[in-house]
DNA sequence: GGATCCTTCTTCTTCTTC
């Protein structure tokens, strides 16, 4: 009776289920209508996401109760521990020394670019070897909130797949996220002289990266004009660099573009993470990058499902990509705090 | 030829009630 109740709760979808996972994963898809303690994910449109929710609970179907995978989880893990309670960094934190997010260039672009094929600049690491990348420093600076979590999710994870099952698990992840990238970087690449992006025939592309194209095919046809695909930035001040996924306008809106699979519904910007602080440190970098004639001030992260379902488009303000930008900057200076306590500490021992 | 780089992903409670 107590599996069957969260059952039947999910948006109405009647799902056959009997693991604890499904507690464990989708609680948060209860219909909880106190409004404290309401889940983020209580508003999704379940009906529309039911397939997602379902091939994702699917895809980790057990025949273990939730009394025997608390027992597992004891046996395991040692007695469950409350954690505490994620506060990401405090809000009240500002970077030790400001940056300006945009820069005045002198040879600016007022009028919209000319039709042509998108920019395309290749990362040369031998120039800047020791430069650090925005993937790098964001691993590097996790909270230990994000450190905990991301162990105990990698700890389940291998006690139900086995090392070998989840190595395959996710490499398979990173095998479909790059595949959708390549995809999206030929569909962009040949709408951008184009005044639409239109849909794109998604048969042309393998098997696997069919779903996530159907995802955002609705998100495709708002963008227009665009201006980069896979293009690197580099901020010669701050020193860091990488390669932002796309430049092209979103609902008439010059945007740095991030595109992401996944497995789970991100129907909120605070279920993605870092995402949009890597997209400030990207949009930042290519306002103080002299290869982009323009500056960007919004950003947009689009979660795509391979089931097909609708993505969410999260579009990101340019007042909220300047609290992002404050963000990067103090993970920016942890990292290099990071680095010196490093060279201090190896420093020591060779004395 | 091998190693390394930039990415690609992954996290977010401990509920017993309508």
């Amino acid at each position: 009776m107590f599996i069957l109740n969260r059952v039947a709760c999910v948006g109405g979808t009647v799902v056959p289920r009997c693991t604890a996972l499904f507690v464990r994963h989708f609680s948060a898809c209860r219909c909880l209508r106190s409004a404290k303690r309401r889940s983020p994910y209580s508003s999704v449109d379940s009906e529309r996401y039911s397939s997602l929710v379902k091939s994702v609970m699917s895809s980790r179907i057990s025949s273990q109760t939730p009394d025997t995978l608390q027992a597992e989880d004891e046996h395991v893990y040692g007695p469950v521990v409350k954690a505490a309670t994620p506060s990401s960094r405090p809000e009240t934190r500002v970077p030790k020394t400001l940056h300006p997010f945009l820069h005045f260039k002198e040879t600016l672009e007022t009028e919209e670019p000319e039709s042509g094929p998108p920019a395309r600049i290749v990362l040369n690491r031998a120039d800047r070897p020791l430069v650090p990348s925005v993937t790098r420093i964001l691993q590097q600076t996790l909270s230990p909130e994000q450190i905990f979590y991301l162990e105990r999710w990698k700890r389940r994870m291998v006690a139900e797949l086995g090392e070998e099952g989840f190595k395959e698990y996710s490499q398979n992840l990173f095998r479909q996220g790059k595949l959708f990238h390549s995809a999206l970087e030929d569909i962009l690449s040949s709408c951008a002289t184009r005044e639409n992006t239109n849909p794109p025939e998604t048969s042309e592309y393998p098997p696997e990266v069919q779903g996530y194209l159907e995802s955002i095919s609705h998100v495709l046809s708002d963008v227009r004009a665009v201006r980069a695909t896979e293009s690197a930035v580099y901020h010669d001040t701050l020193n860091y660099l990488g390669i932002l996924d796309c430049v092209a306008c979103y609902r008439g809106v010059l945007c740095v573009i991030d595109w992401k699979t996944s497995e789970k519904p991100k129907p909120f910007l605070s279920n993605t993470y870092d995402n949009p602080v890597q997209l400030a440190a990207y949009a930042g970098a290519l306002n103080n990058d002299a290869n982009y004639k323009y500056q960007v001030e919004h950003g947009l992260i689009v979660v795509a499902y391979k089931d097909g379902s609708p993505a969410h488009a999260h579009q990101l303000s340019s007042e909220l990509m300047l609290e992002y930008w404050n963000t990067w900057l103090i993970r920016l200076e942890e990292c290099t705090e990071q680095r010196s306590r490093l060279a201090s500490t190896s420093f020591e021992q060779k004395r």
